[in-house]
RNA sequence: GGAGAGGUGGCUGAGUGGUCGAAAGCGGCACCCUGCUAAGGUGUUAUACGGGUAACUGUAUCGAGGGUUCGAAUCCCUCUCUCUCCGCCA
């Protein structure tokens, strides 16, 4: 959520700041429904004291003996003022609040303007270490290597459950799982993350306070049959909750937390987009990264946690490229976003397979995530980041089609080796 | 799922209808005293939001929400969390 005073004092400064991701903010309805409220909230709390001071006079005169009843008379009017007040308030509160929980997070000023991917800004790319040498040559996806090895079968999962879902078997399924225990590792004993086992499940205000809501609601899944109920889309919804309303010492951060989960996306208006493989998926899991810092370190830690996910592709040697957002393309709760994207050789494009997000203190400031400054002793909200670090499908299909030989089996790459039970090719199904 | 007990400031812990934002102690901070990392003394010490240059001042907050009342930490209802016991379960 962005500060409301800030907003305020700035207004035109962030209005344009905003139509550059694409947002109209209108300056005259923020300002009506501001004034509306702030002039309820006088109204309210003049009237309250004028009652507070009433009620205690009356418990002077009771206690004295004396007569009331004038001045319960008087309160009793208040009141009655009071209760028509505290509805319009309430719902004075209610635009205010929901106004604020819709406008998105205010641009970095490092991040290029533009409307669509095409004005992203790459950064760098990877030695393409893997590329096969036939540069023309038309390469299988990855669910067609699957099919013919024998580990992936799309028609058996449509039968239970749809398109959109996958069902692994075999090496496949080992490899997916060696990923993600390789992830977390790497992420747990070199990059200093905690590794978090999280729900699946979360409420509404979870989702609030990252931002997915209200805003979003058609990407979720939620849940029939119990009331506020919803599947994540990311663990980074669980994980960024875990310190709602919290505040941190100084001496605490940065917190590092990973986990490996299951995210489930509706993939509502993708129609026809990626329908084959592991690419977009209703279900998949992901390594996540969040951390929580000092403001003063968040455009540091946003590098770091890039750093964090290329190093898994590095160590794949996974050929990739890291690209900043431009305005347009930068997520609703984000300030400023790196994409990493992975070479895929059958569709001869990279592919994002991780997204680092620094939101500063739009989270923390819809969860109360707060830290108390060691010499000041004031508390201020912390700043949020977060990362894939990174999305196991699109990460094993990666592997698959980029580790493809000439025989149409599959090198495991090195690193992986000792989570496969040093199985190094993935033979042909029927061997 | 059933039964019971409980949730008060950084901590311990008083407080069952009025001057209670809340005693006391501990801890913290400031100063004083003291010939030395001890003991003692005095004062101070919650948070959020708003008004005022400021001194200061208003509102809210005793797990959360609602209710009763002129007035609620205190009474009533609902929820939630913790603890104990029983049942069930991977």
């Amino acid at each position: 959520m962005i500060d409301p005073k800030l907003l305020k004092e700035n207004l035109s400064a962030i209005s344009s700041n905003l139509k550059n991701k694409n947002y109209m903010l209108d300056k005259g309805e923020f300002l009506k429904i501001d004034s509306d409220r702030k002039e309820l909230i006088l109204e309210n709390e003049s009237l309250k004291n004028k009652k507070n001071l009433l009620s205690k006079e009356i418990g002077i005169l009771k206690s004295n003996g004396e007569d009331s009843t004038e001045k319960t008379k008087s309160v009793e009017v208040i009141n009655l003022k009071l209760e028509s007040i505290k509805k319009l308030l309430l719902e004075a509160e209610e635009k205010f609040k929901n106004l604020l929980l819709n406008i998105p997070n205010i641009l970095d000023d490092s991040v290029p303007i533009g409307s669509s991917e095409d004005d992203n800004k790459i950064e760098y790319y990877s030695d393409n270490i893997n590329l096969l040498e036939n540069e023309n040559q038309n390469y299988p996806e990855h669910n067609e290597i699957g099919k013919l090895l024998g580990q992936y079968d799309q028609e058996a999962v449509t039968k239970m459950s749809g398109t959109r879902f996958s069902i692994l078997f075999d090496k496949f399924a080992e490899l997916h799982r060696a990923l993600g225990s390789f992830m977390l590792d790497i992420h747990t004993k070199e990059h200093n993350y905690k590794e978090v086992h999280v729900p699946l499940i979360v409420n509404n205000e979870a989702l609030v306070g990252t931002g997915q809501l209200p805003k979003f609601k058609s990407d979720l899944f939620e849940l029939k049959n119990k009331e506020n109920f919803f599947l994540i889309p990311t663990s980074e919804v669980p994980l960024t909750n875990i310190l709602r309303e919290k505040v941190l010492e100084e001496t605490d951060l940065p917190i590092l937390y990973t986990s490996l989960s299951t995210c489930f996306r509706s993939e509502a208006g993708s129609y026809g987009k990626d329908t084959k493989g592991l690419i977009r998926q209703h279900q998949f899991d992901k390594v996540e990264l969040v951390k929580f810092v000092k403001p003063s370190d968040s455009s540091d830690a946003l590098n770091k946690l890039v750093g964090h996910a290329e190093n898994i592709l590095k160590m794949l040697k996974l050929p990739y490229r890291k690209v900043l957002l431009c305005s347009g393309d930068t997520g609703f709760s984000s300030s400023i976003t790196y994409d990493i994207e992975v070479w895929l050789p059958s569709q001869k494009a990279y592919r994002e397979i991780s997204s680092c997000s620094n939101f500063k203190d739009f989270q923390a400031r819809r969860l109360n995530i707060k830290y108390k400054d060691k010499l000041s002793k004031k508390k201020d909200y912390v700043h949020t980041l977060n990362g894939s670090g990174l999305a196991i499908g699109r990460t094993l299909a990666a592997v698959v089609e980029n580790y493809l030989d000439n025989d149409g089996n599959i090198k495991i790459p090195e690193v992986l080796r000792p989570y496969m039970k040093s199985e190094k090719i993935i033979k042909k199904a029927g061997d």
